[in-house]
RNA sequence: GGCCCCGUAGCUCAGCAGGAUAGAGCAACGGAUUCCUAAUCCGUAGGUCGCGCGUUCGAAUCGCGCCGGGGUCACCA
C-alpha cells in the first residue's frame, strides 16, 4: 500500500487524467495552510490553466468533481485562484498505520529497477593522519551508503586511499634524509627487505609536513621528491617496499579510526591499485587520439564548445613522465568499470576539487569510459569554526579528527553527567553511551545542513540534548524503547491502530512522509531530508506522548493502540538513525 | 579577471521541480507537571529572504546586472 500522500497523488493524476492533462501535475505536498482541517494540497491546476489557456477555478473545480466518488478522498475543495485542498478518507489513517506498524521498512518503498552504485568516499591520505576535512566525506558517504543499500541498490563502497603521487616520493625522500643507511635506499638491494615497517603513524605524520614545507621553499628539494615518485612508479623495489609498509601502517591506523566512527568500506583500495592499469590506458588514448601532445606533457582536452568557464587539459602525463592525480582517476573508472560495473559512482569529495572532477568525467566520457551522467562529484563545502573560516586549532594547525571525535565524546559524557543520565548503568556502559551521543551530535550537525553549505561547528550546541541535534533524537528513541520495556512488563501488547485524536493523526501523517523523506535524500545525494524527518517524527511523538496517554489510557484497546503507535514510530525512527549512521542506546 | 559555492529571524540553519500569511532549532518572554524519563509540551515576540531590474496571474525559488564572504583557475593530491 502506497502512502497516503501517494495515493492522494494517485487520485489527482487520475483526476487530471480524466481531463487528458499530465498525471504529474496531480502531484500532492503537505498543506501549511490549514493542515488540521486539509493535510494536503495539489496546486497542479493553475500550471495545467495557464497551459490550457483556461480559467483555473473552472478546471479545479472539474478536478473536485471527479474526485468525490473516489474512496481515498475525505473532502476536497478549492481554495484561492486554483488550489485544491485536500483531507484524506478516513479509513486512511488506521489502514496505513496499521501497515507501516507491520512492515520491516517502516512504510518505506524499494526502487523499481535497483542499480549498482559506487561510492568512493573517505579519501584519506597515507602520508598524513585523517583531518576535520575527512570528516563531511565519511560521515556524508557512509549515510549515502546506507541510504541507497537501503533503498535496493547495490552498493560498493571504496575508501579510495591517496597512496600515490608526489606525497610518497615526499616520504621516501624525506625518511631517506633520516634514515640513509635503510637497505630501501639501496639501489644495490632488490630483495629481502625487513618485514618490519621502518615508521609508525607519527613518523607518518611528521614526515610529509616536513618534506612539504622544505620543496616549497627549495626547488632541489622539490625535484628530489618528483624523482623519486616517478622512479616508485617506474618500480624501483625499495621505494615499492617502502610504500607497501606506509600503506600498512597507514590503513592499520585508519581501520581504527573509522571503526570508532562506525563507518564501513567494502574495499579499501588506493590510487596506487589503478598503476598497472596507466600503461595501457595512457597508449590506449594516445592511440585513439584522445590525448595529444603539449609543452611535453600529454593532455586530454576537455573543454567543450559553449562552455562558460574555461576548462584546462587535464594532464595524462607530465613532461616529467609521472602520472598525476587524473591520471590515477581515469585508470581507476577503468578498473572498477572491468571489476564492478558500476551503473553510477559518486564522488564524495570537497567542492574545492570541482573543476577536477570536471575534467576526470570528461576524459572518461570522451574515452568512452563512463556514460555521460554516470559518474557524479558528490561535493560538499567547509567545516568552519565560530570565526567563520575553516576550522583550525588554538594555534593554527589543522584539526585531528581523533581530537575532534575524542573532543565530542567527552562533551558529550559531561552532558550525561549533568543531566544524570545514565548513571546506573557501570562505567563501561556509560562510556559506551557518551560515545555514542558524541558521534550522534557531530554526524547529525553534520547532515542535517544541505551538503554544499559550510557550516559552524559548535560542540556545545551539537551536544545538547534540547532542540535539533543528535543526542535529542537518541533520546527520544530511547524514551520510547524504555515505555516499550514498561508495557512489556504491565503485560500490555500492541493492537490494532485507530487515530482519533489529533495528535495521533499527525503522528501518522509523520509517519507517512519517511518514504518521500528518503526518495529526496536520494534524488538530492544528501541526507538532511532525513534529518529533517527523524526531528519532525520526533516531535510530533513528543507531542502525542505529552497529549495521549498510553499506559495509562482508561480503555485497553485505546492502550493497545497508541502503544502500536508508539511501536511503529521507535521502528522508523532507529531506521532513520541508522541511516545516518547513528545508534541509540536501550537506556539512558 | 574568468568560473564555482554561499548570502533567509539576534545566532545556527531548512525551504529553492515558482504557489496561499516564508519555517525549524537555539536565545528572549509568558504558561503547563498528583500522570508512562520536564532533556518535554502549549503560547508570545522576532523577517526590505544581500541589492536592483526582468519573466509570470504569482518569485526566497527562474533570468540578467551589481554588492559581500569563501573556493578555484594545466604539470600537488
Amino acid at each position: 500500500m502506497p502512502s497516503i500522500a501517494d495515493q492522494l497523488s494517485a487520485a489527482l493524476g487520475d483526476a487530471f487524467a480524466s481531463l487528458e492533462l499530465p498525471r504529474e501535475l496531480g502531484r500532492v505536498t503537505p498543506s501549511k495552510q490549514n493542515p488540521e482541517v486539509f493535510p494536503f494540497q495539489c496546486n497542479g491546476a493553475m500550471p495545467a490553466a495557464k497551459q490550457a489557456k483556461t480559467n483555473p477555478r473552472e478546471l479545479a473545480g472539474k478536478l473536485v468533481e471527479f474526485l468525490h466518488g473516489l474512496p481515498q478522498i475525505g473532502a476536497a475543495e478549492i481554495a484561492g485562484p486554483g488550489f485544491i485542498n485536500l483531507r484524506p478518507a478516513e479509513h486512511l489513517y488506521s489502514e496505513r498505520a496499521a501497515e507501516i506498524a507491520a512492515d520491516e521498512r517502516a512504510g518505506a518503498d524499494v526502487v523499481e529497477t535497483p542499480r549498482k552504485v559506487m561510492i568512493d568516499f573517505g579519501g584519506p591520505n597515507v602520508a598524513k593522519p585523517m583531518h576535520v576535512g575527512h570528516l563531511r566525506s565519511s560521515v556524508l558517504g557512509d549515510s549515502l551508503q546506507r541510504l541507497f543499500r537501503f533503498r535496493g541498490d547495490e552498493v560498493v563502497s571504496d575508501i579510495h586511499l591517496g597512496d600515490w603521487g608526489l606525497q610518497m616520493g615526499h616520504l621516501i625522500t624525506e625518511l631517506e634524509d633520516e634514515q640513509p643507511d635503510l637497505p630501501y635506499f639501496d639501489a644495490a638491494i632488490t630483495d629481502g627487505y625487513p618485514s618490519e615497517p621502518p615508521v609508525d603513524i607519527e613518523d607518518l605524520a611528521r614526515l610529509y609536513p616536513q618534506a612539504s614545507a622544505k620543496a616549497k621553499s627549495d626547488e632541489a628539494r622539490l625535484e628530489r621528491s618528483r624523482a623519486a615518485t616517478a622512479e616508485l612508479q617506474a618500480g624501483r623495489p625499495g621505494y615499492r617496499a617502502l610504500l607497501k609498509h606506509f600503506i600498512d601502517v597507514s590503513v592499520a591506523a585508519l581501520k581504527k579510526d573509522f571503526g570508532a566512527l562506525g563507518v564501513h568500506f567494502d574495499l579499501w583500495k588506493g590510487e596506487s591499485d589503478a598503476d598497472p592499469l596507466i600503461p595501457g590506458l595512457v597508449e590506449d588514448f594516445k592511440a585513439r587520439g584522445v590525448a595529444e601532445e603539449s609543452d611535453g606533457a600529454w593532455v586530454v582536452r576537455v573543454a567543450r564548445e559553449g562552455d562558460k568557464k574555461e576548462l584546462a587539459p587535464l594532464i595524462l602525463v607530465s613532461k616529467t613522465g609521472a602520472a598525476l592525480y587524473g591520471t590515477t582517476d581515469l585508470a581507476t573508472i577503468l578498473d572498477r568499470k572491468q571489476t564492478i560495473g558500476p551503473d553510477l559512482t559518486l564522488y564524495v569529495v570537497d567542492l574545492a576539487q570541482s573543476d577536477h572532477f570536471e575534467q576526470v568525467f570528461r576524459a572518461a566520457e570522451k574515452a568512452g569510459l563512463a556514460a555521460e551522467g554516470a559518474l557524479e562529484h558528490v561535493k560538499f563545502g567547509t567545516v568552519n569554526g565560530k570565526d567563520g573560516k575553516r576550522l583550525r586549532t588554538r594555534d593554527g594547525g589543522t584539526f585531528r579528527l581523533a581530537d575532534l571525535i575524542s573532543s565530542a565524546i567527552q562533551r558529550a559524557d559531561e552532558r550525561l553527567k549533568e543531566a544524570g543520565l545514565a548513571a546506573d548503568v557501570g562505567a563501561e556502559e556509560h562510556d559506551r553511551v557518551a560515545r555514542m551521543v558524541g558521534l550522534a551530535a557531530i554526524k547529525f550537525a553534520d547532515l542535517q545542513n544541505y551538503r554544499t553549505t559550510n557550516y559552524v561547528f559548535d560542540l556545545d550546541r551539537f551536544t545538547s540534548f534540547e532542540g535539533k541535534t543528535g543526542p535529542y533524537l537518541l533520546y527520544a528513541a530511547v524514551r520510547v524503547k524504555s515505555l516499550m520495556r514498561r508495557a512489556e512488563e504491565a503485560g500490555v501488547k500492541p493492537g490494532s491502530i485507530q487515530a482519533d485524536a489529533a495528535e495521533e493523526r499527525d503522528l501518522v501523517l509523520s509517519l507517512d512522509a519517511f518514504g518521500a523523506a528518503l526518495d529526496q535524500a536520494c534524488e538530492n545525494r544528501a541526507p538532511n531530508t532525513i534529518c529533517d524527518h527523524a526531528f519532525t517524527l520526533a516531535q510530533a511523538f513528543s507531542k502525542f506522548y505529552s497529549a495521549c496517554p498510553i499506559l495509562s489510557a482508561e480503555d485497553d484497546v485505546v492502550k493497545a493502540s497508541r502503544l502500536a503507535l508508539a511501536q511503529a514510530t521507535l521502528k522508523q525512527l532507529e531506521l532513520c538513525l541508522h541511516l545516518l549512521g547513528m545508534e541509540a542506546p536501550e537506556r539512558m
